[in-house]
DNA sequence: GATGAATGAGGCTTCATTCAT
DNA sequence: TATGAATGAAGCCTCATTCAT
């Protein structure tokens, strides 16, 4: 209708909630935020959520899918570009094209990372398998893509010790990341939160130390 | 009242409900885990929690207390043992320490470990300031006393390299510890989960990863 | 607008409406169906039925008149053949007169006359006074007659005894007509529902069973 | 503790909601009764429900106990009156037992058989499998003894016309007496409504209204 | 100490309806 | 005429907590 409406704007009040329940999911947990909360700060009516997305449980997806997303697109992007010039990654690309990625989709919006973030620590518990089996059903295949690559370039180590390094690498980007407002400000205390900039700050440390820790010896069992 | 109830034994019903609390708080987290399924799983009556430790709230920070005594104790142990001697243990020993004592609080309550990294998980949301200010201060001296020493092995480092670095370690320790029963489940399909021993397995694959991380030259920055 | 719609014919989307509505309530009850149930059955818009109807109440009442006016359309005429020869209509042919226009409702749509009974019953509730008043208003005189020639019928019966008796008879009819379809598939299990023609068996035995209750002698109150 | 309390007598909470929710069910059906009217008649509050029957759907099962177990008990009374004499009832006498069972019900609370016989009448609607599975599981074998005796005494109509004329029969109860407040007060306008006793009456003069139809001979078909 | 019952607040969801287009 | 979006009211249910016993 209206010329301003592009071909990619939902409704201004499913994105309007999209966007507030991103902060408040980010900020509070899933749990913990209320349909009143997220209403409230979308300013729309309490039963658009549900009009919109069928269910609380809908509209974390929606976040979800959100986030996933661009990341996947941008994950992929990163692998082609190597691709075209038939070139392997090594670790440390494959980790800045992981760390771009992250920060793609932090620039969607201020808590599109953080939020997924947390989405991806709460698909490791066993009440959520209803939220596992829908990132696996709709992104498993691209995210496999990613870790195999990953794998190669960890080849030394033995396939166990690759499966826990990768959880220990995703421990510290789940929990920096998630947590990633409170951490920025600890570390500035009283600065303007730039997170849009920082955010690429963090992730350019985090290569380093998880290139480090993928890249060691593995340590010779005794017992 | 009666002689039989030593000083650290509270009633076998407070304690049920303790083990009880934390094997649904590691399963499900803290708001997801309701007093009727923390009650019903102890087998004990619904207002009990209430009466022996006030509130929900309360019952948390109890269950805080039976992990982070044992853990606290168990480091200031470790370091004892090197003062003694009057040395200074490196960045190496310094993880063996902490992981040691992560072991040590294991083996109290097969859920005991996993619920303490929930616990310092949720501690850095902005709603759960009640949480953090309790754990800084009854633990906040303590935890300072291992800080410093890591913080002095790790010299080279700008603090605020140190402080991002530090975090990427938590990270790993609390995500992957906090999820230890689903990545165990994961690693070996079909196993007897012998939680037990594997937790030690994991903290040796992790103090070298770690370890790598955290003695990687500081990237130069470039912007 | 269209030449194509005849003064009877309504718009398509109003008798859609009707029809999904009908069997919806026929099935479910009146509270039980939903606007959404219903407009998505009939396959228009969620907002169509306000339109058309006005209200929901409003749509059950031209239900109501979809079926109830052919019912009294084809008693009149039934008993206008009686009149014609001056002859009075026994018992039996009043009740054939009744099920013969019973029949002549339920080959409009195979749910007609179902959802009637069904509206018959609910108008004996205190809450539905509106229906009540509405049936009354607008019916009230012509079944007025009908009842007449019935009460002139069962005429050694006292006032009172006739007054339960027509509702014994109500029952039968109302009962078994508004649950058709569950007790012609509880009749014939596995069999093809060809409803359409046995709505006329049903009726064909029903007609001896009350005739005979009718003209039962009155039992003499012992009390 | 309290000696007024019997052993039969449940929590006072529990049966002020059963009691009102008969009344209410009775008037007004079960979906269009809400459980705000529900506790605010009952004077309770309003997650006593809940606590209580766990549902708004275990309310109505309860309810539904609350009346089938009398009416199956005195119907199992009635026949073994005659079993002692071995003796077999004929159909007046089974019309009888019915009847008087039904009073009995009635007896109880001055909703209790209103509320049943619109339970029975919902029990036919295809939704309603749950409640029909209900009934079934927990009074299916004593209502088939009862059907088995009243097979027996109209054996010369054949397995289908029974079929029908049992539903007849079934109308006739179940809508005279679901309505009966309302019919009631038709045939004693301004009355006081001495229900308890007007019960039997009607049953008095349903028992030959229906003895007749029942014994009515089957109609020749002559398709 | 311990308990079963009860409660007020608030949770998510569904409803019929309305409105701008 | 017709529609997709939006809404206020109300639905049932669950929660942590309290209280009399």
């Amino acid at each position: 209708m209206s010329v301003e409406k592009s071909t990619y704007q939902t409704s201004d009040t499913a994105s309007r909630i999209i966007h507030a329940a991103e902060k408040l999911f980010a900020e509070q947990g899933f749990k913990e935020t209320t349909m009143r909360q997220i209403t409230s700060q979308a300013d729309v009516n309490l039963a658009a959520v549900n009009y919109h997305f069928g269910s609380k449980q809908g509209l974390i997806q929606s976040v979800a899918q959100h986030s996933l997303n661009p990341l996947c697109d941008a994950i992929d992007a990163g692998l082609d570009a190597f691709n075209v010039q038939q070139q392997t990654p090594g670790l440390d690309a494959l980790l800045q094209i992981l760390a771009r990625a992250l920060v793609r989709v932090h620039q969607r919006n201020d808590y599109s990372l953080a939020v997924l973030m947390r989405l991806l620590d709460q698909a490791y518990r066993p009440i959520q398998q209803e939220l596992q089996g829908f990132i696996r059903a709709e992104y498993g295949t691209r995210i496999s893509v990613f870790l195999h690559y990953l794998r190669q370039q960890a080849m030394p180590l033995s396939e166990r010790e690759f499966f826990w390094r990768l959880h220990f690498l995703m421990g510290s980007v789940i929990f920096t990341l998630s947590n990633m407002h409170a951490l920025i400000a600890l570390d500035q205390p009283g600065a303007e939160p730039d997170a849009a900039a920082e955010v690429e700050h963090i992730l350019q440390r985090m290569v380093p130390f998880i290139c480090a820790g993928m890249a060691a010896p593995e340590r010779v069992e005794a017992h």
